[in-house]
DNA sequence: AATGAATGAGTATTCATTCAT
DNA sequence: AATGAATGAATACTCATTCAT
């Protein structure tokens, strides 16, 4: 009677299926989480967006909980990375030499990845991370803890305490990104430049 | 003191509100949306924490939203009033004594009214906030921008551009409040001296 | 007769739909409009006695509004194809004749319709019909028109204002089938026939 | 403690206040529910175009309820003494004679009353209706049905049943308003004298 | 008599998710 | 892997009503 079963021969076999399809949907997570927060995007919009059925997002995620967190971490990962990849600028090279480094690895980050960014910076809360989501959190800002310790024993920055001096960088270029984000400016290099001699001034050790 | 007592010609009509009723509503509504934003905040949840029925809230905002952006009115207007608070520390006076005081009044916004600013550094976006809210977001950075703007005519800040100034400066402040919220640190007087410190120097003209 | 059986390549996608379960919501939605009226039925209710849960009804109509209109267009077309069907008795039958098969035509309408019938009687008024809904109203008796005009001017009928007309045997059966449904006395030939007897000597000509 | 209770001399003694307040209130309730039905008539609503506080209903009806039966029963009541006052016509009058004052006392109602006739007409049914309010229904087409009644023995209306010849003039002349109030034409005399017409010749004995 | 304050119960609707194919 | 169908639980908001003056 149910004639809809006699096209049972047809089940397509275990494809890939577009492939990098989760990718998709993670990136228009991203996109839209970063946009409206986490609970100011329902599943509904975000399947539209990602051009699937809200049924299927859940083949690729086990629940919209689960999904941010996903997302936390692979914005969190791609920071780290952007950091990371400028620390080997040889802890031998100048202390200007690595903050300047380490300054325009952040901008190159901000820039290839606004939403990440933007995203990271309004999900730092959330009772919807995780345990594991928020552990990364500090381990991020090391590679910056890192310059600013040996700068300090080295005795070129100064001898304030770390976290003040971590702080103000990190502040100062969160605020740049978002002003730019605002509109007020752009995130061209002038500007970028600018603000990096500012911060850079804020913790170098005064002119004897 | 109680002024409604004294008036004479009070027309009492209708049971009398339980007074403060809706600064506690306000209040509470503030304290919400800081910590799990605008959509994350419901509001029989809301009503809860408030102490009052769901239905009861209609009888102080429209809707949500206009509660929303009355809160963010209330946030915006208790920053502005701290910040030219600090203002009338005569033009005359050194501009580091003007920044001095202006940062103090800062310190002191955060410290007392931490939700506010905590709400204002979550919600300066939001599509639920209406034209009127966001015009209020530049006028609040005047003051400082009027003090940058005053201290580079007088060469004793750097020549660089007013917002990479004012960027730093706003960026390192916020930076410095929102790690001592996520625990780092404690907003004592010692960090917000420290954090002060390297502002200065961040804008300051460099030592010749 | 059943197309979709028919149909070979009939994607099936998702769960099938429990068939005939947008007609069944449909059909019971018209029960309860009849019976309380459109601002009488809440959807809870209407889901209830539909059998499904309330947000399932979202599944076939976009808003109560839309679903009133739907079942206000079925009644209509219902009561239309009863009208129509009854035309053919070619122009060229005596009037008496037509107006024979229209008044039974109706009769076989209100009996195996009462409810669209309630419904739409019921319905004449209401803010909730959109202007699609309000344009079928007056096709409607266009049927009853036709006759009534022919009539007149073959001079079987009354010299009076075509409305007056009309108005007289719509008004006169629908009095019936209200009195019937209130219980004065069941709408059996008998009295249908009676009643088609005053109504043709509403309007028929005076014997001269 | 309670500062208020201090002006209990003051308590306003028992004046009658703004007299026919309660009827002004019963008339606007009619407008209402004959314009958009029980159920589609809110308490605010009706407060605002009354001109009271929602609260101050309360105090002249006991519920919307028992508010809606009020203004049943005194519709109900106005089309009774509009039939009532055209009985008179003596028994001894011609029949045609009483059946033209019946007719031309119901479209004074329907002229002078049009809200309470629609009311009337909307709210025959209702579960709101209490069973005071139903019993009303039956009496008020007496002078109608005694008139039919005494024509039938007089051989002068049809010897079909008596609910058919009652039905066919009150459908008639309900047609006939109903028509008019959906703008199909104006209640005019000419209209009124038609419609009189073929009500009449629907009921009449045949012309032998 | 009148009304502002207050609310429990309800309203239409949406959401995150599961089911069944 | 993908999705239409289906829903329990929630959401913002309204209503009829009572309270306290």
């Amino acid at each position: 009677m149910n004639v809809q079963s006699q096209n049972k021969a047809r089940r397509t076999r275990g494809r890939p299926a577009t492939p990098g399809r989760r990718d998709h949907l993670l990136d228009t997570a991203l996109t839209l989480f970063a946009e409206r927060g986490f609970h100011g995007t329902s599943i509904p919009e975000l399947a539209a967006a990602a051009g699937l059925a809200p049924a299927s997002i859940y083949r690729h995620v086990e629940s919209k909980e689960q999904l941010v967190n996903e997302v936390y971490r692979r914005a969190k990962a791609l920071l780290a990375a952007a950091l990371f990849r400028a620390v080997p600028v040889a802890a031998t090279a100048p202390l200007r030499e690595q903050f300047h480094h380490l300054w325009w690895a952040l901008v190159g980050f901000a820039r290839t990845e606004p939403r990440a960014f933007a995203f990271l910076e309004l999900h730092h809360h959330g009772d919807y991370l995780d345990i594991e989501s928020r552990a990364v959190e500090l381990r991020v800002l090391a590679p910056i803890a890192q310059v600013v310790e040996r700068g300090r024993t080295a005795r070129v920055l100064k001898s304030l305490p770390a976290p003040a001096l971590i702080v103000t960088v990190w502040g100062a270029f969160v605020g740049m990104v978002r002003a730019a984000r605002a509109g007020y400016f752009a995130l061209d290099d002038d500007v970028c430049r600018s603000v990096e001699l500012t911060a850079w001034d804020a913790i170098a050790a005064s002119a004897a």
